[in-house]
DNA sequence: TCCATACCTGCGTATATATGCAGATTAATG
DNA sequence: CATTAATCTGCATATATACGCAGGTATGGA
């Protein structure tokens, strides 16, 4: 019998694990299917050992899964569906200073679903 | 010219705003309408202290308006959407141990989104 | 003006998170 | 079997958050 206390606690716990820059452009980047350690890293321009350690929080909460192929461990985000949630989530950022709303977001939203350029790293 | 990393920045910061426990029920408190200070302590069983010093970030970051009328604060969502936002998360809550998944999601939301029943607290 | 109510803020302590770095694991390769 | 590559884990430190409690501000009423 869940209570409404215990589904605020998880559903927060949930946000604080995506409540993160880096973790939130590693799931941007799981977001068209599974990628490496090293390819995650290379894309994202941090240490590898700094993306390791910001999956493991995310596997042990299932948030993403991973297959091991010889030395490379590939992970995918066990439910896609997220990363469409996080960039509805573009539409609420801190609205001050916006001439333009609604074109400051799209703008927005198209560089972070954009495959990612060099430039935007 | 905002890049990605500015986005993600700010996205992280508006999660880790809304990934506490206490400020998500006070969210989905205000979601049909403004409240003030005590009335949402009330409804949530907190000390009203703790609901202030919840508040605060969450009027530093825009996230809530207050509009005084006497020696109450009547507070309220400044994009109301965000809570229905945070209701499509429930789906993604951990699904280990379900034997229903749907039917699960359905009470879970069910319950979030129920007017405050004592028992739910 | 004195008091009570409704909120807010500051402070100290406890706890959690982030992050660089060193070292351990695991698997392919020579 | 030694070496290297890819990844993980542990540790120490820095920083951030949470939360109870004390004290402060503002408003309305006696």
């Amino acid at each position: 019998m869940p209570s409404r206390i215990v589904v605020s606690r998880e559903l927060a716990e949930l946000l604080k694990l995506l409540a993160h820059p880096d973790r939130l452009r590693m799931i941007e980047e799981l977001r068209h299917g599974e990628k490496d350690v090293t390819s995650i890293a290379a894309a994202l321009d941090l240490p590898s050992t700094r993306i390791s350690q910001h999956l493991a929080p995310l596997r042990a909460h299932r948030l993403v899964e991973d297959r091991r192929e010889g030395r490379n461990h590939f992970y995918r985000l066990t439910q896609p569906a997220i990363a469409a949630w996080i960039v509805e989530a573009l539409e609420f950022l801190d609205v001050r200073s916006r001439l333009d709303e609604s074109a400051h977001i799209e703008r927005v939203r198209e560089l972070w679903t954009a495959d990612t350029p060099a430039s935007s790293r």
